[in-house]
DNA sequence: ATGAAAGCGCTAACAC
DNA sequence: GTGTTAGCGCTTTCAT
């Protein structure tokens, strides 16, 4: 497509580059151009379909009003909330989105990060990959406007917003003991991940709480790339060293739908044999365990948050760091 | 963050810009310079973590190496794994996506294009709302590179994905009807969307090839911005009207999980008490309903031959139309 | 009330 | 082998 340039507005109209653009970007009356010919030029551009070059914009201005996005996967239906989040939000403040997704891979994740900052994104949200700490301190050095979402660093000062994990899994799993549970399996992934270690803490603490002590043989660690038919053979595994096992807690929502499966499959009652309890909802979750105690994460006040946190730090690079706690919503 | 230029580098290493810029593209070898400058080029340009800025070669080049998705909801599983496929397929083509949801709205949606038209996106894959045709015609007219996914229109020829909605249904509700179900219902959404219309259609002669007929009663279409509650309603009323209703068809996903929830809270026993079908899969339908009969969509396919017939049109933008219709997966 | 021209950082045709 | 320079389309300072 050829596209139409302000200099072609500018001839055909018989006036200079420099009005046509002043025009067109809204200082017309602030400049103090005769009102007539700030009708002429604009009803003029949108008769001619006139779309603003951005990318010559953007060299001019050394802004281009994309905020970059980097999840581990966008399939995820926890990522592809909290990015539909965000995009609302975003969108608000007049910034389009650019998105990628690192496969939970920290070598992607340091490729992609280069590349939306040779994009020149006026700033990114990352939900980054455990092991991604060089990425993470080098967009610091070279002070690229960035929130973290969902995990962070603890050791590294940045922008995040995050949610209490340790402290929601101590309730959830007091409550299974409440509940009668005296065995309760821990159903986890990535532990190398900073969420994911509080979650298997919080566990503890809810254990000990209770009364109960920590057996190693109840806890499972499940990658998340073959989470499918791990989960099985994790469970088998589970089940004849634990056969009495009376409680759950699973640190993720696709934990607890394989685990149903799994219960399903082998005809194990599950809503009467044991109590379940789980770290973040998802759709058909509370259909197939109305009983479950789900304690959910505030994925869309998340997004929210970060996107507004980011749009400040645009603003004001120097701006300190700040923190965001979200509390999760406990459904029992 | 004040960046490195090419310049800069040129300065520093007393060489000239054209020289620095032609061996960090990788055309030195090409152009004849020495092995030293070129090592000595590259090196230096990793020392210093120079990063190409994409926004004056892209205004250079006149291609941003962007390509734009437009898709009503990002939060929903069928658009959130067809984005990951997509951006799968794009990654290895060296672009990036840039993404907007529309919320279905037709008048969004055409600021959205307007806007990614703007950023110069080098293509766009869209999953057009309905009534948003003068916006497609606009894109052809200006020659923009683009494929539709999912939905299209039949009356305009453009590149398109998308799959054999009538067919497939057709086949869905002859299973149930072979099951043993006389009173199949359908459930569907947003029927002025062609392909809603197909899988409706699809439905009509699957009743018909069954000696079936069709009663508008076993009829229930849903908005999807209410789609939760009105469920509720429009099953309440079903089920007064016909009582004796023996099967179900689900045009998408996402009413099939209400309908169960529905059933669950009422009671019913809906594995023994009627035969399932359901246009499209998702994660846990198949735990909840594991006789339900699953038409699924390759989504996976969809992304990737969509993205491929996109880069073929950037490539070459008087390539004819190309028009894929996928076959879906049926589980049965 | 309007225009001329420099500059944003990169590419590539052309020169030597 | 390497350098000079015009140009991509827009913004904005400085003139008039």
């Amino acid at each position: 497509m050829k596209n139409i340039s302000i200099k072609d507005l500018a001839d055909n109209l018989k006036l200079s580059k420099a009005t046509v653009s002043w025009i067109l970007s809204g200082q017309g009356k602030k400049r103090g151009f005769s009102d007539a010919t700030i009708k002429r030029v604009t009803n003029y551009a949108k008769s001619v379909n006139y779309r603003t070059n951005m990318v010559a914009r953007s060299l001019s201005l050394g802004q281009t009003n994309i905020i970059g996005i980097i999840v581990p996967y966008i399939d995820d239906t926890f990522y592809a909330s909290l990015i539909q989040a965000i995009e609302a939000e975003v969108y608000k403040h007049n910034y389009v989105l650019t998105i990628c997704c690192t496969d939970e891979n920290a070598e992607k994740e340091a490729l992609l990060i280069n590349t939306l900052c040779s994009q020149r994104v006026d700033g990114l949200i990352i939900a980054t990959a455990q092991k991604s700490r060089e990425s993470i301190l080098q967009l610091k050095k070279d002070r690229v406007p960035f929130v973290l979402v969902d995990r962070h660093f603890s050791d590294i000062d940045t922008n995040y917003v995050t949610v209490n994990s340790e402290e929601t899994s101590h309730q959830v799993v007091s409550h299974l003991a409440n509940q009668g549970s005296k065995k309760i399996a821990l159903i986890t992934t990535s532990t190398n991940l900073s969420v994911m270690r509080e979650r298997t803490q919080g566990y503890c603490n809810g254990l000990q709480e209770s009364g109960l002590s920590y057996d190693e043989r109840l806890v499972i660690e499940i990658d998340r790339p073959t989470y499918q038919s791990d989960s099985i053979t994790q469970l088998d595994r589970l089940f004849k060293d634990i056969p009495d096992v009376d409680g759950f807690f699973f640190t993720t929502h696709y934990l607890a739908f394989e685990a149903i499966r799994y219960f399903i499959s082998h005809d194990m009652d599950y809503h009467s044999k044991f109590h379940l309890g789980c770290f973040h909802d998802t759709l058909g979750l509370g259909i197939l365990a109305p009983e479950m105690c789900i304690s959910k994460i505030q994925v869309q006040e998340m997004g929210t948050r970060a996107t507004q946190i980011l749009t400040e730090v645009i603003e004001d690079v120097n701006r300190p760091s700040q923190c965001e706690v979200l509390k999760n919503i406990l459904l029992k």
